[in-house]
DNA sequence: TCTATGTCAAGTATGATACAAGTAGGTCAT
DNA sequence: ATGACCTACTTGTATCATACTTGACATAGA
């Protein structure tokens, strides 16, 4: 007896393969549901089932009007292809929790009122786990009247973007290595001493006003960054490196 | 199968190659609208659709009246507008020097073979200072048959890309704190066990084969990272962090 | 249950066109 | 030389139209 063959299984295969092989780049479109028909001399109707099996798996996505393309993080791609670590916590099956450790609003520390010119700050800090072991420790400075609606509960259960009302622009960064003192030793669980990546960084809105400093702190023996640099400069240090100044 | 193309995103990548390649200078004025609708024989509304997704990337900026021009430096840009230390370096008067601790080939290291396949790699191991004052230890490994041409005092004299007869493409890189090694720790005149930020990349040539291998070593307290980046990751976490593997 | 065919609604890309508003550069009277 | 004015060109914005796409559904055959 000849085995049933499920047309548009066969499809979803044959799709997924090329799709893998990189067929169709990064971000790019398919050919329409129509075209494939054709090409599979299938009606539109199996074609959408096939892609529809393969928009459960995640591999592609629809817009309607648009057409189908492969899914990808768009946002790894502007940025040089980085992976953002809440994409890898949740590759590797671990868990990620957040505890905020202070939650007040507080006169600006004058190294915060350096970025936003105001009188009293949100002051939040949390520490970040991923099963279980803390690899961060997160402080966020946000001015009084846009963290006046926020609520502890609310910065504990979701990223701080997203609770904002504010249209984000860019960020500007610096990353150091430090030693850890004793207060983050004894949350990370290290000697004192031991080397910590420190970031400091100024989110600014859409018109390019800082509304957001944020300080970040990683045990260094957990952590490190990736940068994917499409052109290499014209300098064997690597991009970015500054010297402190020793003031 | 030729997939769909959405024309303005062509475009778009068109001229991304174009401002990155330098033909449109910094600060200098592209051509209008209507003179790339020519060209690219499609609408000026494309070409708008185009040039507005560039701008989102920060690419380009346009004056109403005036003109489309390149926003900054095109290079820097890519790389997130990341400034190399050698600029900082001449802008503030210090004296910078090269010397070289190490010339010699040698069995490639295991850590090294991982990229680059080859039994025999040059290993060239530099100190640079800054002022007299040490703040970066480098060690380049290249594969022999590129080492071959290179001197001793060439090395000394210039950069590593100058010399090597290979067009380079991108590079990959992670950025790390490490405790201070006592060699290390003599080098730059600090304690043993000085948080220290270390740099592994691997540089390819134009093909995308890792043709070079490098190590750079700051010491914490002289150096930091400086990132710019052009638009908000949907993350708390600083972009390209990730957990090292505790193998 | 899977497939084929058809139909309609809604969304998107693109083109053509028009007009408002800003800029640069020239002309001209003073 | 200077200021007023005009002109040509630019981007910003808004229409309308067309072709193509997905989304959703109905109907029918195997």
């Amino acid at each position: 007896m000849a085995d049933r063959v499920i047309r548009y299984r066969q499809i979803a295969s044959a799709l997924r393969s090329r799709i893998e092989a990189g067929e169709f780049g990064a971000g790019r479109v398919l050919p329409s549901e129509a075209a494939l028909g054709k090409e599979f001399e299938v009606s539109r109707v199996t074609v959408r089932k096939a892609l529809e099996a393969l928009r459960d798996e995640g591999l592609v996505a629809s817009r309607q009007g648009f057409g189908w393309f492969v899914a990808v993080d768009p946002l790894r791609q502007s940025l040089g292809r980085l992976g953002t670590i809440e994409a890898q916590l949740a590759a590797s099956d671990r868990v990620s929790e957040r505890h905020v450790l202070g939650f007040a609003f507080v006169p600006t520390p004058a190294a915060v009122k350096r970025h936003l010119d105001v009188d009293t700050v949100l002051e939040v800090r949390r520490l970040n786990r991923a099963d279980g072991q803390p690899f961060a420790r997160v402080t966020v400075w946000c001015p009084e009247h846009l963290g006046a609606e926020l609520s502890r509960a609310e910065v504990e259960a979701s990223p701080f973007y997203e609770l904002l009302d504010v249209p984000l622009g860019g960020a500007s960064q610096t990353i150091g290595a430090q030693a850890a003192s004793e207060a983050d030793a004894e949350l990370f669980d290290v000697p004192v001493g031991s080397p910590v990546l420190v970031c400091h960084r100024t989110t600014n809105d859409a018109a390019g006003q800082p509304v957001l400093v944020s300080e970040h702190v990683f045990p260094g023996h957990l952590t490190e960054f990736v940068v994917d640099l499409p052109h290499v400069a014209a300098s064997m240090a690597p991009s970015g490196l500054r010297l402190v100044d020793p003031a």
